[in-house]
DNA sequence: CCACGGAACTTGATGTTGTTCAGATTGACG
DNA sequence: CGTCAATCTGAACAACATCAAGTTCCGTGG
């Protein structure tokens, strides 16, 4: 995001870029931002660099390589956001463990919302082609694997319901927000059904 | 699916082709089943149905608009498929009506890896492009809709839990086979998440 | 029975795309 | 200061979406 065009000393003008690796990717996912990963060009994003588009090929294999980056960019800035607004709750108490809770579902669906292509490709097929997904540790993601530990250790959770409701967590969290994003589910509904999901994983009041 | 090359009565070979839309809309959708919506080609679609290109801007205004049309066409083909297994499961016990809530959950993510780029297509912005969308009704899809109905008449379930876990569940399912198409969620922890969420939802057992 | 109008399809052309490759340019290192 | 590898350019190519103009077909009214 901040590696744009600001190369360490020769900003721009140079032949050699510099960083032209994450200059293009940065610029990919602008362009995915705002026209869909299925009518971004290579050529464009190339331009809007300011760079040949033969260049490209020096830093990714393929187009699909750079949308591959894209999409690990995607995963990445969803969850930074979901951490960063788990994290601006402080607190020991089962009430700030819940309260994290409830931050991280509203933060994920959110995210989707805001920034809805970018989400769309960071669950498409590129993100398969590419390794380095940042987000799966053992299968799950790490910000929310937390969180349920936490919830776990201040008494807001069942140990033993643990284990099974992560996953499922996540997979609802995950239908909410894709469901959301295709209109398919009213956007005003999704707090609603988002306490109701607390309810359900067993959350104690 | 069955309206491929069989027209009426002069089949193929005549300059009219008889019924050339859903014929370029099942070669489509092959296509799309074989090497995905992001590398399908409108002249390979046209060819594979034995038509010149520019003929099937005659049926659709674009290129997207026969994805589109591949796109309502898997979310049909996902109803259909969770409806037939439904449907399989006769009787008014309660018993019958649990059975059939788990096998719709089955048949929602088996039909989600077993046609991966169909179930893809069908949850991309392809779909939001075009009208007809068939599962939608209210905001929710019709099947599980009734099997929920179904299950609160039969006492499976109580009937104030209903409006709110509707939403939850067709979420959850769509969580769930999302995520286990991208492998986040490793195919065979699948059925024990299934039955999980049935116990979180609250099918009385 | 026949001309005619319109729908279905083809041909040919245009501009854009992904991709490749031979060569020009550069900074770093000896 | 010269060498070298990494980096980028430029031109080229085939495949692509799209469109305008022409061609073939079918049904319909005279």
């Amino acid at each position: 995001m901040s590696t744009a065009t600001e190369a360490p000393e020769h900003a721009g003008r140079s032949y050699h870029h510099g960083d032209l690796r994450s200059a293009l990717v940065c610029a990919a996912v602008a362009r995915v931002e705002q026209v869909g990963a299925e009518h971004v060009s290579l050529r464009a994003v190339a331009a809007e660099v300011g760079v040949s588009p033969s260049a490209a090929y020096h830093h990714f294999a393929d187009k699909d390589a750079l949308l591959g980056e894209v999409a690990a960019t995607g995963l990445h800035m969803l969850v930074e956001s979901v951490g960063a607004e788990v994290a601006a709750i402080a607190g020991d108490t089962r009430e700030a463990a819940r309260l994290r809770f409830r931050a991280a579902g509203q933060a994920y669906v959110s995210f989707a919302l805001s920034h809805p292509q970018l989400f769309r490709v960071a669950f498409s097929p590129y993100c398969l082609e590419h390794p380095g997904v940042p987000t799966t540790d053992d299968g799950s993601v790490p910000v929310l694997s937390e969180l349920l530990n936490d919830l776990v250790s201040t008494g807001g959770m069942n140990a033993d319901v643990r284990d099974d409701s992560e996953d499922v967590f996540v997979a609802t969290l995950h239908g909410l927000a894709t469901l959301a994003l295709q209109g398919m589910i009213p956007a005003e509904r999704v707090p609603q059904l988002l306490s109701k999901i607390e309810q359900l994983i067993g959350v104690d009041d």
